[in-house]
RNA sequence: GCCUCAGUGGUGAAAUUGGUAGACACGCUGGUUUUAGGUACCAGUGCUUAUGGCGUGGGGGUUCGAGUCCCUCCUGAGGCACCA
């Protein structure tokens, strides 16, 4: 009688075994070893109702490593928690007529469910949220640590503003240049909002990359460039009839004498001066004001700009130069003004061309600077140098390094989010909230049907005392931008908010060791938690100064080529696939089908081969369930044929291999290897002389497959009786003893680089036997003979022998 | 527009350091078994004008030898600071 593989049962027990034994709970409170321990994060979820494919890839690559290395001996912690601030809450809650904590509740009980469902070893007694206050009252206590340090403070910024709704609006909110609700024109408003220095950081951010060896270089250069160190100079233009110069900083001093306008943003303290006397500019201000604050937009809208009356002196030569209003130049970026070189820059060279300002040639065509009077003949470098000195001589500019990274804006007036813990006060005006009053809890009590959900409109929450002289005072009402909730949330898991924030404690457990997510990350939300960890680590609460020590970006899940949303209707549910084939077939297929750095196109077939393969596997199983039982036989491994040994020789091989490919996190062939070590097996199973054999190669098949395959593997290895959990055996190594067995080896044969045939030598042939042999062979002689005279000979030992002729 | 990455059979892909291109699967073709089947098993499967030639997005280069290194172009994807 044959039993049937039944997905659901076997994982339900399988699951049910895991939570009742407590196999994936870890104790952070032992004082372990370092090198003991293995940290293994994948970035936390939004809780956007539904667990995607997207999730499940990312999930099941940070489940396999995690099982593995649990195997391997090491304490692994794996945590799961929820990201659950932010605005589609919002959103949702005026969709639904709910509200955003009902909403993001029932979408992380819902999403919970899910996730246990596919059966990832995540410790849930370390589950939490980031809406939940025992969580955001440590972050409360940072921003209060980094306020005492002047390490946040507060200055104006523009926002997308709705004049209809009342509301600012993100990006995305902004559609066309109109609110998506309202369709009323988007205006650009001048708001005072909470900033993190994180550019006094920029230099360590910076530097710092060069230490992180397990990060994707891809990551490393985005990051760099992101930052965007420049070392160049500043300069000052002469304004004519002004006393205060126009300043400007730029990398390419040596363009100085090809300058031939001048250009300054929209809201340049000069622009906006202009604009009280005169229409034209006004009109022309306005007109910027309405366009989008993205740099993506900025850069390739049309550029347009509008003259000034105004004249700068170029410093170099005393040449007088127009100076423009350009919607191209941005006042958050430097410092809101450019020398215009259209010779050298294209986008300075296409509004030049445009508005018919004058083209001056900066260099000949050897490179050598013209029309410039002593720098006249200089290369770029020297003229750079040279140019810079004669600035500074004149007391002109200087030498200047800026950054292209900006402070990071914190504040978002939205209602759903952690609130910011300053207290305004009549009379001592910006006050932080004491330490022991966290957490400043938001108010959930909220009716969202009605209008506008602003912290600003509830008196409850706001009303409140001065913590410095008791006056009726006023509560911040802004919340945290959600990438601060998310910056530090891996010290979380380890501390649980016992000790504080974090401590030394946690340092047993960072850097984590591997943190997994998807690469639309790479820049921002790594960013700040980069920032944020050397926070911790200037406050003294962690010795470790960069939070991620190995860091894989892996790709995204595609359907149709395009990644999956709702918008595209081409979403592929998690849900229905485990009710057709059961988790273990899911997983094997995120893992199997692409490598984890790389974009994973959908495929409804392939699947279907993955389940056949567990399929298989069960059937093997049950078919030749009395010989695997049998725990007492296998022979001595000289004793048996040679094509017995060739295919304990191959399992042995093909093992070496998984385990470099799992070490490299190249889970997909470690997927494939597990089909071959199958492949393998059913040909052992032929040979006679092999069953004593079979029991062995199985238990390393499922071994093998457990980390990927977990619940279908947990209850083959139970049925085999090889053990109780093999959550908890040791991971199968190649034997070194049998690899080394193998001594014949294949030799190409190569002429001018191309394939001519191949021939079999015992392992570290020399250059003549080889050669010897393929003279002795008809087939490779026959090729030689064509040739006539061999120019060179190449000898690769053990793998190709080429002739050059 | 700027920064980053990717492109290999009909499809997903494989290929330590430059050294047998296409492992492992999907699909397809033919066969065997079964009452039947969408099951299982076996064989074949890059293209081609086939003892040879051509093949890793296009073009060029370095090398005895290039999917892998360099230059250039094309296409697609991600990010661009308030989506997360």
């Amino acid at each position: 009688m044959t039993s049937q593989y039944h997905p659901e049962t076997v994982e339900k027990d399988a699951q049910s075994f895991w939570e009742k034994h407590k196999t994936f709970e870890t104790n952070t409170d032992q004082p372990a070893k370092r090198n003991d321990n293995y940290y293994c994060l994948s970035m936390f979820p939004y809780t956007s109702g539904n667990i995607h494919m997207g999730h499940v890839r990312n999930y099941t690559i940070g489940d396999v490593k995690s099982r593995i290395k649990k195997m391997q001996g090491h304490n692994v912690l794996q945590p799961m928690g929820w990201d659950s601030f932010g605005l589609p809450a919002e959103n949702a809650a005026i969709k639904n007529k709910s509200h955003p904590a009902v909403w993001t509740r029932e979408n992380i009980k819902h999403m919970r469910t899910q996730l246990q469902r596919i059966g990832f070893a995540f410790d849930w007694s370390r589950d939490f949220a980031t809406c939940d206050p025992a969580y955001y009252r440590w972050q409360q206590w940072l921003f209060l640590q980094m306020y005492k340090k002047d390490l946040v403070y507060k200055k104006n910024a523009i926002v997308n503003w709705d004049p209809v709704d009342q509301t600012v609006l993100a990006n995305e909110q902004v559609v066309n240049g109109r609110g998506w609700r309202s369709n009323a024109l988007v205006e650009q408003k001048n708001i005072a909002q909470w900033f993190c220095r994180i550019t006094s950081y920029a230099d360590r951010l910076n530097n710092d990359l060069q230490t992180l060896e397990q990060w994707p270089e891809a990551v490393k250069t985005m990051q760099s460039n992101w930052i965007g160190k420049s070392v160049g100079a500043e300069v000052h233009f002469q304004i004519e009839g002004k006393t205060e110069p126009l300043t400007v900083f730029t990398t390419r001093a040596d363009t100085l004498y090809g300058v031939t306008f001048m250009a300054i943003a929209a809201d340049h303290p000069l622009a906006l001066e202009l604009a009280k006397s005169d229409d034209k500019i006004k009109a022309f201000a306005n007109r910027c004001k309405q366009q989008s604050t993205a740099e993506a937009d900025i850069q390739t809208a049309e550029k347009i700009g509008i003259a000034t009356p105004l004249y700068a002196i170029n410093p170099i030569n005393q040449e007088k130069i127009p100076v423009w209003i350009a919607n191209y130049i941005l006042m958050s970026y430097g410092t809101g003004a450019i020398m215009a070189v259209p010779a050298e820059d294209e986008r300075d060279h296409a509004f030049a061309t445009k508005y018919n300002l004058p083209i001056q040639t900066v260099y000949d065509n050897e490179g050598r600077l013209l029309n410039a009077d002593t720098h006249i003949g200089m290369r770029q470098e020297q003229a750079s140098q040279a140019i810079t000195a004669s600035l500074k001589k004149s007391k002109h500019g200087t030498e200047k390094t800026t950054f292209r990274l900006r402070d990071w804006g914190i504040s978002r007036q939205r209602y759903w989010g952690v609130p910011i813990p300053i207290i305004h006060c009549p009379h001592c005006g910006e006050v932080a909230e004491k330490e022991e009053n966290l957490p400043v809890t938001l108010p959930e009590n909220i009716d969202y049907r009605y209008g506008d959900p602003l912290l600003k409109n509830c008196e409850a929450f706001y009303k409140t005392t001065c913590p410095e002289c008791g006056a009726d005072a006023v509560r911040e009402t802004d919340t945290f931008d959600t990438f601060f909730d998310s910056s530090w949330y891996y010290q979380y898991f380890i501390s649980q908010g016992k000790d504080g924030i974090c401590s030394i404690k946690n340092d047993q457990w960072l850097g984590v060791d591997l943190y997994i997510g998807g690469i639309e990350h790479a820049i921002l939300h790594l960013l700040y938690a980069r920032f944020m960890q050397k926070i911790l680590f200037d406050l003294q609460l962690s010795e470790v100064s960069e939070p991620f020590t190995r860091l894989l970006s892996q790709g995204m899940v595609l359907k149709d080529g395009a990644k999956m949303s709702k918008s595209k209707g081409n979403v592929v549910s998690p849900d229905t696939l485990i009710k057709t084939y059961g988790a273990d077939t899911i997983r094997l297929f995120v893992i199997f089908a692409a490598p984890p750095t790389q974009d994973l196109e959908w495929s409804d077939g392939a699947i279907e081969g993955c389940f056949r393969f567990l399929k298989r596997l069960w059937t093997f199983v049950d078919t030749h369930y009395k010989i695997l039982i049998k725990n007492d036989q296998q022979g001595a491994f000289d004793s048996l044929s040679t094509n017995t040994q060739q295919l304990i020789i191959d399992l042995h091989k093909e093992l070496y291999v998984i385990e470099r490919d799992a070490n490299h996190i190249h889970l997909n062939t470690v997927a494939s290897g597990a089909m071959k070590l199958f492949q393998l097996i059913g040909k052992l199973q032929k040979q006679e002389d092999a069953q004593g054999h079979l029991r062995e190669a199985v238990s390393i098949l499922l071994r093998v497959l457990n980390p990927i395959t977990p619940h279908i593997t947990h209850a083959l290895w139970q049925k085999l009786q090889l053990g109780e959990n093999i959550a908890m055996a040791e991971w199968p190594q190649a034997d070194q003893r049998i690899l080394h067995a193998a001594n014949q080896i294949t030799i190409v044969m190569q002429i001018n680089g191309k394939k001519k045939g191949m021939v079999t030598m015992h392992t570290d042939a020399s250059e003549s036997e080889v050669v010897n042999s393929l003279k002795s062979d008809p087939a490779t002689s026959m090729q030689l003979d064509k040739h006539q005279k061999i120019k060179k000979t190449i000898y690769v030992k053990n793998k190709l022998i080429n002739f050059v002729v």
